[in-house]
Order: structure tokens, then sequence, then C-alpha cells
DNA sequence: ACGCATAATTGATCCAGGTCAATGCGCTGA
DNA sequence: TCAGCGCATTGACCTGGATCAATTATGCGT
């Protein structure tokens, strides 16, 4: 556990415990938000033994990346993640921040190879699905290909969505969205909707919501400044996420 | 057919065969294109049992609203849709264009309820795949299932493409990628790839765009001007794809 | 074929947010 | 403890594309 001490996990619980112990997804805190949903016990334990728990990825370090065959679809255990597309000419856009319980990797399988890249925000963990397997699983379960679909049906909500925040809104309401995003998915996650970490720089935040570094950090100061929010680097607090609501438009 | 008079349908040919007959999967010209793909020919007998062969919708007529009951996924058979994402102040974003072969409304499978609404831009049909149904099959033909996994993979991937047109691109880029992002799908459908209609209207490619309609307009005289395009009305040819390709960065 | 509504073009002006530049802060490692 | 470096903040200025305002096509209904 050494390498967890210098960094602040978002999710440092978790990560200890599900870190030592290679614990069954029966026994995972993250099951109710994961793929078994629904399954039966013994469809359980079947599942559990094509699962493969990484050893963990450090800050910065690559799960995958891009026009890389693809082979397995990831679910965060611990820690958080971000993708990326990039153009040749060097741009890129960070397409999603991923925490635990939610699925990487799965705009990979119509091409059979990853069309982004997807690196550790801090240090993580993951499980592992092999699709192939988890295509042979489908025959007999039946759930488990629809709970698969749902999760993909779910992320393809949420891109319309961003759609929608980088075509349509304004950098005022692109921040607030965002915050209030990652509060309401801290909360499913059991944590606090109001004090949380953030574990991407200024710079994934502007560039995943089509703005400038400047510009962030210019609004970060305003909402603080009209008492909207209390931020100390990574640490912030929402302190009036009603005004935070309204500004989303 | 008299409703198809008035309008130039994008696949005129197709519109005309398969409204009339509600032609089997196996027979239709979409085949390659759509979902069957891979499956046994008695397996695609029982697909076509459960498809439900639309009567057609008309220009700007909804094929489904948002937060309505998910029942369907749709196919275009002919003709061409919209979908969009409306904010409650009124605000919208095209969030996609669907052609024949191209599946819409599986955003819906996570929330059990369309969160977008689809248009038809023109006289057109779809297919309907009642999704329960689809369920059933799913169990005794995993590879039906795979197919629509990978459907959902594919819209999700385009979505990440869009999400970096939106954050990074120039307007002038933006258009230029719109251009040939069509002019590869007519190509896959059969048509000709440097000729074709634009069946939606000006302003729907803006909002789709993050652009402003006087932007899209403009940057359409001025492709012209400069020899890459020859644009009337909704006809276009793309007289120099090559330097359209570099535009798009 | 006519007239009205809607869509598209074109021009003039403006501004949100980008870019450039300088400074400040906080890790990290010796 | 402190130097060095990458990240973040702050200020000054600039610009791509939005907005506003006419004008001109297009197409639809009668």
């Amino acid at each position: 556990m050494a390498q967890l001490n210098n960094v602040t996990p978002l999710f440092k619980d978790l990560a200890k415990v599900e870190h030592e112990h290679n614990i069954a997804c029966r026994e995972c805190s993250l099951y109710r938000l994961c793929l078994p949903l629904g399954l039966h016990s013994n469809d359980l334990a079947q599942l559990d033994k094509i699962i493969k728990r990484s050893q963990g990825f450090t800050r910065g370090e690559a799960l995958f990346a891009s026009d890389t065959p693809f082979k397995s679809i990831f679910v965060v255990r611990s820690g958080s993640f971000k993708t990326t597309v990039q153009a040749s000419d060097g741009r890129e856009q960070v397409t999603g921040f991923y925490f635990p319980g939610e699925f990487i990797g799965m705009d990979a399988i119509y091409e059979q190879a990853y069309k982004s890249t997807a690196k550790a925000l801090e240090s993580s963990s993951v499980c592992e699905l092999p699709f192939e397997k988890l295509q042979e699983f489908g025959t007999t379960m039946p759930q488990l290909q629809v709970q698969m679909m749902s999760r993909l049906s779910k992320e393809l909500s949420g891109d319309k969505t961003l759609m929608f925040l980088l075509g349509k809104k304004t950098a005022e309401e692109k921040l607030a969205t965002f915050l209030l995003s990652l509060s309401r998915r801290f909360q499913d996650r059991g944590f606090s909707a109001r004090e949380f970490q953030l574990t991407m720089s200024r710079g994934d935040i502007a560039n995943h919501l089509g703005l400038a570094v400047e510009t962030v950090s210019r609004l970060f100061t305003r909402f603080q400044d009209e008492g909207l929010i209390s931020i100390q680097s990574k640490a912030i607090s929402l302190l009036d996420s009603d005004k935070l609501k309204q500004l989303c438009g």
C-alpha cells in the first residue's frame, strides 16, 4: 500500500480494502453500481471466475492506448481515470472521467480496437472483463447481456448530454454542470455530495468542457467570491448547490 | 405513394420499393448495414416476425418524443431523421442525423425512456424493433445481442468523435468534417460520395455543429468561392474532397 | 400562377472567451 | 530546508464567431 500514501485517492477506503483482497463481486461494495446487478448467485460465481483484478495503476499510467486491439472492458474499482481522443495534429479532447463502478472501453467493441486512451488520474485499480468470455457467458446469462447494453445505453445518453453542454452552454453553465455531475456521482457512491477532491487537473477540466484553463481558473475564483463554492487546490466544497443548479440553465 | 411526389427523398428508389412491399430482412437492400448481419436464415425468419414495418413519416413528424416511455429501437428504412435533446429553457442540440440502416433510440435503454426527440427530415420510414422481444430472442440468439452491442458501441465511438469536433475544432473544420462524414455514409449506402442532398436545414446543421446559421451560410459560400464545393439550396457536390479532408485537421 | 411564410444569404457590429504574458504557489526530491 | 518545476492564478488584450439587421431566395398552400 506504500504507493497510496503519497496521494489522496478519492476512495481511499475502497482502495485499501479492495487492493488488498481480491474480493468477490458478491462482497464488493460497488456491487450495487456494477455489472452483476440482477444476476443469480451461481451466475455471479461464474462471472467472478473470468474477472481479472488488476494490480493497480499510478497517476498518469495508461490503462490502454488508442489504436490498440480491443480485448477487455474495464470497470473502475478504485481511483479515477480519464479518456481522451486525439487528432493527428496533437490536439486532444478529454471525453470522460471515470469513477468506481463505471465502465471504460465500451466504445471499442465495434471497431475491435480502442479509439481512445485511458489514463489513471491517481493511484487506481480496475476489474478487467475479457470481452470474449463475456460473450460466451451471454448465451447462458441473457441478463448479463441486458446489463451490458444498459451500461452502453447509459453512456450514450450521457454523451448526448455532453454534446448539448459543449454545443450550447456558456462557460459558466459548463462548469456549474460539471461540478454538479461530479457531486451526484460521488453521492451515488456513498460519498459526500458537498465536499470532494478534483482528481483531474484544471487543464483536464478545461479541455473536457471545451474551455481554456484560464477561463476555468477565473470561474473557480468567481464562484468562490460569490460564495457558491470553496476551493483550495484540489479540494472543493459546494456551498450553494441550489444556486449552482440554477446556473446550469 | 402520393406523399412521396412532392419531396426529394434521399433514397427515392429504396423508399419506393420498401414502402410498397413489407419485404423481409433477407431481401432488404439494407441487410448489409443492418442488424441481422451474421444471423442464420432460420434466426432471420424469427427476427422478421417481430419487426414492425412502419407506415412512414412526413417531414417534421416525430418518431418519438423526449421523456416518453421506451418501447422500441428503430432502424431507418428510407429517408432521414434528426435527434435533439432540449433544455428546460428551450435551447436544443441536434445530437445526430440518421440515414437508412442506422439505429435510433438506443440511448433510451438505460432510462427506459427516450431522452431525445426524433423527427423525420423528409418522407421516411423505419423498422421498429420492440425491445422486449429483442431481449427474449437474445437468449436463443446470442449473435443478435452481440450485434446490438456492436451497434451501441459504434454510436458511442461516433459520439466521442463529435465531442472532439464540438470541443476543439474551428467552424471551418467542423463543416468540412460534417460534409465528409455525410459523404462517407452515402457511399457506404451505395450512393454517390460526391453529390447528395442535404435533407436537413442550415439551422439543423449549424445547431449540430455548435455554430450560428450565419456562420454555416458564410462557410458554404466561401467553400464554393474556393472551388471546394458547389451548392444550390439543398443539393451539394464535393468538388475537391482532398482539400476538404485537409481542412478537417 | 400568385402571395405569404419560412429559410438562406449577406453585411455591420459586438463580445465571450481565447491567447499571451507575468507572477505565484505547492510539491518533490536532494 | 530550499531549489526547481509544473500547475494554477491573474491581468491585458485580441479575435472567431455570435448577434443584430436587412435583403433575397425558396417553397408551400390555395
